[in-house]
DNA sequence: TGATTTTTCCGAATTGAATCCGAACAAGCG
DNA sequence: CGCTTGTTCGGATTCAATTCGGAAAAATCA
């Protein structure tokens, strides 16, 4: 049964713990990233990990959680400067800082996002997701004309997943067939290049109504 | 050392394990999928799993390599009828055909791919994105107009990524806000409008210059 | 065919990591 | 200070992964 910790030392083991996943697995990932191991690293007894977490995938789920939190705290912010841009200086904008916040640390998150999300892919994401659909909705009510477009669900739920998969895949990969700068300007085309060719279908169909 | 396998019998006994790994993973999970089980599964002592396998590692990377086959094998056949069709059709009918594939066999594969998508993101993922790659190919040669488009490699690394993802999440999400409709559907619209909007902006340049 | 070699199969024994537990140590409190 | 509660620890326990040595089956040979 793990407790909640009630002083501030042992709120501290439990986050010298939780660092200490983060260092661990982006060391020596996931298989071999043992209790001991995280004890070591956290200055701690390997008995203590069990005090406050039910087991090893217990730390690594609060990992995941603090690593989604973390994303959401650093994309918020950005939501008033992303609202007043063009729509794919905004795109750009918003996929370079992912980049750069996932290879803060020498790349500590990106090491572990994998694992993170092959623990659970649905749960801890929810509240990222929440928050790029907000960001996208106040563009949507700083750029009135863009409201009938169609689609939006689709395209918004399109837009996020292939954004941020296509990013940590990318960054991922040894030996990407294109640069990051030609991602992030592929994607702020493709979905700019839909909303103009929407706007355009709209203003058509809106002419031959009257 | 695991061993090659030279009679029926143990190619049989290969078959058998590989085959069990898919049923116990997608009964029990990752984590609850034991030697024992899959062995006993397969009908066959544990002992001989490490006959041909260096490690339980081994058997899940056989059954993801094994996946990637199957996936590339049932796209092959279907090129020649979608780079005849309209590209949205052609997006429409090939995520459609990758949903049913994945659910096949009461959702095994699905179930599987995400934890074999965890235990490697790149390598084994790699025939599946040649193939798709050619299909691609193939259409932009059956639509020499669309030669003239720009970004087709990074319009293809985030059409692959984005549908690949795109489908395994929205098939995992017990409660999507779109319909599977939907989400075809949005991607065949958005890569089409791109299409169609970049053609007009080549033909305007090409206008313009004369 | 019978002998010999190779291949295959097995499950008890070993190993090592995850987890438990009870004693020892610190903090708050009267 | 005694008492209660919170905290830490690391050896003991448990359980799954892996090894090993030999028995059974198949293939090869004489």
């Amino acid at each position: 049964m793990p407790r909640t910790p009630r002083q501030d030392r042992a709120r501290a083991t439990v986050d010298a713990i939780v660092e200490a996943g983060f260092i661990a697995l982006s060391q020596r990932g996931p298989a071999a990233t043992t209790t001991r191991h995280i004890a070591e690293i956290a200055g701690v007894g390997v008995g203590s990990l069990y005090e406050y977490f039910e087991n090893k995938e217990a730390i690594f789920n609060v990992m995941s959680q603090r690593f989604i939190k973390d994303t959401v705290a650093m994309i918020k912010p950005l939501t008033p400067t992303l609202v007043r841009m063009p729509i794919d200086a905004a795109i750009r904008t918003l996929l370079n800082e992912f980049k750069d916040f996932l290879e803060m640390n020498d790349g500590r998150y990106l090491k572990c996002v994998r694992h993170a999300m092959a623990v659970d892919f649905e749960l801890h994401l929810d509240p990222l997701f929440q928050v790029l659909n907000e960001v996208i909705m106040r563009y949507l009510m700083s750029h009135p004309e863009t409201l009938q477009i169609r689609r939006i669900p689709a395209m918004a739920y399109i837009g996020i997943n292939g954004g941020i998969f296509a990013v940590i895949r990318h960054l991922s990969d040894p030996d990407p067939m294109i640069s990051f700068d030609e991602l992030a300007d592929g994607l702020a085309a493709m979905i700019g290049h839909y909303i103009t060719q929407e706007l355009k279908e709209r203003e058509a169909l809106a002419a031959s109504e009257t």
